[in-house]
RNA sequence: GCUCCGGUGGUGUAGCCCGGUCAAGCAUGACGGCCUUUCGAGCCGUAGAUCGCGGGUUCAAAUCCCGCCCGGAGCACCA
């Protein structure tokens, strides 16, 4: 039954990689948890390094601490959706610790004439730029440079007053590319870095720290959704000018799910303004969420290889992941039933009571065995189940063969070939005590009771009989509550 | 507007670089059957794409060329 026939998915080739010599890395600000989307760049990341036999690192970019402001928390949240998904890393760092290098490059860059500063204000360095025509500081001479240098690190200019640019071509067909800003001043008195304070008013730019931080840790692929398409042209003109190679990218496509919000901007909104109850709620994409639903984290990971590194935008359906999640929890997934309200409740006639009926935990494990007991000739079914078969003979699964009238249902036998062509209906002893309350992914929840057996289920993704997977998420006394995971 | 990148069945993806074996493969979803103490899984089958549109090159185009249309991204002292 077991049968390993699953092709084992199999990502392309990367060009230009050799075993032993990949090296990535994962760059995340850690300003949001992760989510399906985000979490590409990580699997694609690790999942290469790892069929290279290379180095996967971990990077925090956390250097704007004024407008995509960090938070302590994510730094820990990114880990833990990581560790969830099953990834090591071999390394980690925090840009915001390694500012002195950072600065060191600013140096060496000024000496060889590959970066300015410029003292001219947006405004006015964009009409210069529109007209490809340069700021005039551009062309100082060195000793100028330096000196002005010294006087950003010492405080001499406030926010706004000094930039430091990268030499690039001012005829380039986009306008984007010329001279791109490396560090600028911020006030960090007023907007304090979670991790350094108000240490640094110098700060790195992605552009600036990224292409660094790329080169100095060796990195030698890249993969990062299209929006990054032009920082690779940008971030080549400084590794021209330092005599560097620049690592091959991979710039996949948009990632899209169908009516969910994947945009950390948009997911943070809706949390602060109580839309949603955290970064678990359920109608979420995030990696939280996911797990949180029953979704388990080699589902995640064989869907975003199975889309592979196309450079097309994709629209996926839930339905894809839901899929290959059931295909990994269906084996495993113990077997309950739930009735869920309304239900009708049913008199039993001519059987015997009390009884004992036994049932497998799960169809392929028939030495677990689950049981349910009837003290009294009454069950309790759903009321759609019985509005659907009054006047038929069913099954109820366990129980017998019963042809089933409005209020009562009569045993005839309980011959299984039979009743093979009959409706197979769950049911529960109408003295159950557990209730079961499930929160649907529309954020309703509906509420039932259920066998006494699935409060040991904490945790798990089980299978309820007829209905759907659901993970059970606390049991408090008689009251299990669960979050629907997919049909 | 400018600069990039895309457009293959409902969805995702393979093929496109190096034209024919592609009257287009795979997965998922839908439908039907078998099996099964579940409406799941598994097995079998069915339906579903004139490969965005138009033109060109060629004996031959999803694959090459040109034009157009549509979608996305970028055009921050954000990442």
């Amino acid at each position: 039954m077991e049968e390993k026939k699953k092709q084992e998915l199999k990502l392309p080739p990367l060009e230009g990689a050799e075993s032993g010599k990949v090296v990535t890395r994962f760059a995340p600000n850690p300003n949001s948890v992760l989510h399906l989307g985000s979490s590409r760049a990580a699997i694609l990341s690790y999942e290469y390094a790892k069929m290279y036999k290379g180095k996967f690192i971990l990077r925090f970019e956390d250097t704007d601490p004024r407008l995509k402001r960090s938070d302590l928390k994510f730094y820990r949240y990114i880990e833990e959706d990581l560790e969830w998904l099953g990834i090591k890393w071999d390394e980690e760092h925090y840009q915001s610790e390694r500012l002195p290098i950072y600065y060191d490059y600013v140096e060496k860059a000024i000496k060889i004439g590959a970066v300015y500063i410029t003292e001219c204000n947006r405004e006015k360095f964009k009409e210069h730029i529109m007209m490809q025509k340069p700021c005039p500081d551009r062309d100082l001479p060195v000793e100028v440079q330096l000196k002005r240098w010294e006087k950003m690190l010492s405080g001499g200019y406030k926010e706004g007053e000094a930039v430091v640019r990268v030499k690039t071509d001012l005829s380039h067909p986009n306008p984007a590319v010329r001279d791109w800003p490396a560090l600028r001043i911020i006030d960090t008195e007023k907007y304090s870095h979670p991790i350094v304070g108000n240490k640094y008013k110098v700060w790195p730019l992605y552009n600036w720290a990224s292409a660094i931080d790329d080169h100095l840790m060796g990195i030698t692929h890249i993969f990062r959704g299209q929006e990054h398409f032009v920082n690779m042209v940008r971030q080549r003109y400084l590794y021209e000018a330092f005599g560097w190679k620049y690592p091959h990218a991979v710039h996949y496509g948009r990632l899209m799910i169908e009516g969910k919000p994947l945009s950390k901007s948009e997911i943070e909104k809706g949390i602060k303004m109580g839309v949603y109850s955290g970064y678990d709620d359920i109608r979420l994409a995030t990696l939280k969420a996911l797990k949180r639903r029953g979704i388990v984290p080699e589902a995640i990971k064989q869907l975003i290889l199975a889309m592979g590194i196309n450079t097309n935008d994709a629209v996926i359906s839930l339905e894809n992941l839901y899929a290959i999640n059931r295909k990994i929890i269906d084996p495993i997934a113990n077997r309950y039933f739930a009735v869920f309200k309304p239900y009708v409740v049913i008199v039993l006639k001519n059987i015997e009571i009390p009884k004992v009926i036994q049932l497998y935990k799960h169809p392929n494990r028939k030495n677990e065995i689950r049981t349910l007991r009837l003290e009294k000739a009454e069950i309790i079914v759903e009321k759609s189940d019985h509005e659907k078969n009054v006047g038929k003979e069913v099954r109820f699964m366990g129980l017998g063969n019963f042809i089933l009238e409005k209020d009562y249902a009569t045993f005839t036998d309980n011959d299984l070939a039979r009743a093979k062509d009959f409706p197979h209906l769950h049911w529960l002893p109408s003295d159950t005590r557990t209730k079961i309350n499930v929160l649907k992914d529309d954020g309703n929840e509906i509420e039932g009771i259920a066998e006494d057996g699935l409060k040991l289920e904490l945790n798990n993704v089980v299978q309820l009989e007829r209905k759907f997977f659901c993970r059970i998420e606390s049991v408090i006394d008689n009251t299990i509550k669960a979050v629907y995971t997919s049909k």
